[in-house]
DNA sequence: CTGTGATCATTA
DNA sequence: TAATGATCACAG
């Protein structure tokens, strides 16, 4: 098969097939090899990084940047996610899904929760992220394009609904990373000090940090090891 | 400050 | 040593 150089996408691509296509050709290419063709340097360490990858395979695959809450790709209906992992496709990391909304609940449902519009469709890039190999050597891995299925919405649908509850109830501060089989609530913000409105446990208006909807690390390594045939 | 992209680093 | 809670950079 014919494989094209990747290159900077000039435009959002215009079709799902366009889309893979233009992740398809990223497989095998290491940071370094990217980075030059799109005239950014590459990190030493991503501690002062962090979302570098992210954003290096968003000008690949032509996301529309900025800091919008919507999808990659809303043209598409998909969102893009760029995972780290190990040789035996284990998540090295939680997937950051949305922020976590703490007000104004009353009345919101699965159906019309961020978390179920961001996750309706995902376009999985796996990264082969180990630690002990330089940010500049690591490569891109097979894209999977996924859409949870009934199970997997399902379980999706309780996490998100007993971690609804709970702050609707006023409880934001005694829910722990713990609370969800496969979504989780953590803090998301730029320190501790950050401070955002929720209710308290009498209903009384508090301030608190900002939290937002996680991916467990398990999950992410089921949905890849089914979607890409690698057995469990 | 909020939201995007996430990984870091301390602790259990 | 894995997971939780904390943090980094940047756009708007």
């Amino acid at each position: 098969m014919l494989q094209s150089f990747p290159k900077v996408a000039q435009n959002p691509p215009s079709s799902v097939a366009e889309l893979l296509e233009r992740a398809q050709d990223l497989v095998g290419f290491s940071f370094a090899e990217l980075a030059a063709i799109a005239q950014v340097q590459v990190p030493s360490s991503l501690r002062n990084a962090k979302g570098w990858t992210g954003q290096l395979l968003e000008l690949f695959l032509g996301a529309s940047a900025g800091s919008k809450a919507e999808q990659d790709f809303p043209e598409l209906g998909v969102e893009l996610k760029t995972i780290p992992v190990n040789l035996a496709a284990m998540p090295l990391e939680t997937t950051y899904v949305c922020i976590a909304p703490l007000l104004g609940l009353n009345g919101v449902s699965w159906e019309h929760s961020n978390v179920r519009n961001k996750l309706s469709q995902v376009l999985w890039i796996p990264i082969d992220g180990r630690r002990e190999i330089p940010v500049a050597e690591r490569t891109v891995g097979l894209p999977l394009l996924w859409q949870p299925n009934e199970a997997q919405e399902q379980q999706l649908r309780r996490d998100w609904e007993e971690i609804t509850e709970a702050i609707i109830l006023g409880q934001v501060e005694s829910i722990t990373a713990r609370m969800g089989s496969a979504l989780q609530l953590r803090p998301k913000a730029a320190n501790s000090k950050a401070l955002t409105a929720a209710y308290g446990a009498s209903g009384e208006p508090i301030q608190t940090l900002p939290r937002g909807f996680y991916l467990k690390k398990e999950f992410t390594r089921t949905i890849l090891c089914e979607g890409l045939g690698l057995g469990k």
